[in-house]
DNA sequence: CTCAGTGCAAACCGTTTGCAGAACG
DNA sequence: CGTTCTGCAAACGGTTTGCACTGAG
């Protein structure tokens, strides 16, 4: 493992050396997984990458490890409401960036917005609220889908009635 | 019950009747209860309400009907990732709009934000994205948990590194 | 009358937890 | 060696589903 591992595992492992807690190999390996990847995981894409390696990895492991992944702050959590979560690490050029979200294929994109933090300072001021984080996700139809002629059903059938 | 009826009640039955469907007491209730309120309420929140009442309405016709009235396009389904979904009906004067959560005592306040709209239109010219809905969201302090002096976790024993 | 809706309880499913045994430091 | 972690399996909690019974049309 060490031979091959990410650099930014090593961030983790020091992340742990500091405070005490064993390095462990499901840690190392639970870490490069997620770190190997640049997408959105679910617990489920882990799992399944790992089961590809030498030893077997719990559940149970995973989740924790991922709390301490979360709780390092190198590993995002997001709930696209899809019923389970997604991680994504926080060590790519975007530190903090929104998501497209493509109701067919399920892809993810990222994309900054200066306008949300414009956004924020304006609440700040109007509703005398503090932000410390948000979350903007525009869901639709991606490129691709949209190139292969898939459309958004309008749902024309379910409403009557216009806002009165 | 039709003697106390919220006009917008009336609104979803009209939607049932249009479709061939029964108009129960509980669908009744369950909307009565919804449109009562304006607030965000969880499946918890309205069956407490409606436990005041005469009829004992089982958790699953709940959901059931909330399915309907979501469809209906009569409610919107909010999940602040709470761990449970949130209902809230759209016969408000704001017909989109946006969210600030308080972190501390959960409120929940609604904003307009045209911003969002531009970045929408935006992201569908530089992303080739077609956006059908989207979610902001903004978590902090809202202005009565400032003023009751509560003060957000900094989080800084959590993060060693910065994003590198 | 008939077909959909209701209540109950069991099933579901992602996530969390308890515990005996294994591993880190 | 003591403390923490791991894997397993059972528990959890919100939501969904199957089924016999009730009620709307």
């Amino acid at each position: 493992m060490s031979s091959t591992a990410h650099p930014f595992v090593r961030l983790f492992s020091r992340y742990l050396r500091e405070r005490g807690l064993p390095i462990t190999q499901q840690r190392e390996a639970i870490a490069q997984a997620v770190f190997s990847s640049s997408g959105h995981l679910s617990v489920e894409e882990i799992e399944s990458t790992l089961r590809g390696g030498s030893e077997r990895i719990g559940k149970a492991t995973i989740y924790r490890t991922l709390d301490l992944l979360v709780k390092s702050k190198l590993v995002e959590e997001h709930d696209f409401g899809e019923g389970f979560k997604r991680y994504e690490h926080r060590l790519s050029r975007q530190p903090v960036h929104e998501h497209l979200i493509c109701l067919e294929c399920g892809s993810v994109t990222e994309f900054r917005s200066e306008e949300v933090e414009k956004v924020e300072s304006r609440v700040a001021r109007e509703y005398g609220f503090e932000p410390s984080r948000h979350r903007l996700e525009i869901y639709g139809l991606c490129k691709d889908c949209r190139k292969a002629g898939v459309e958004l059903s309008t749902g024309g059938l379910s409403c009557p009635i216009e806002t009165v």
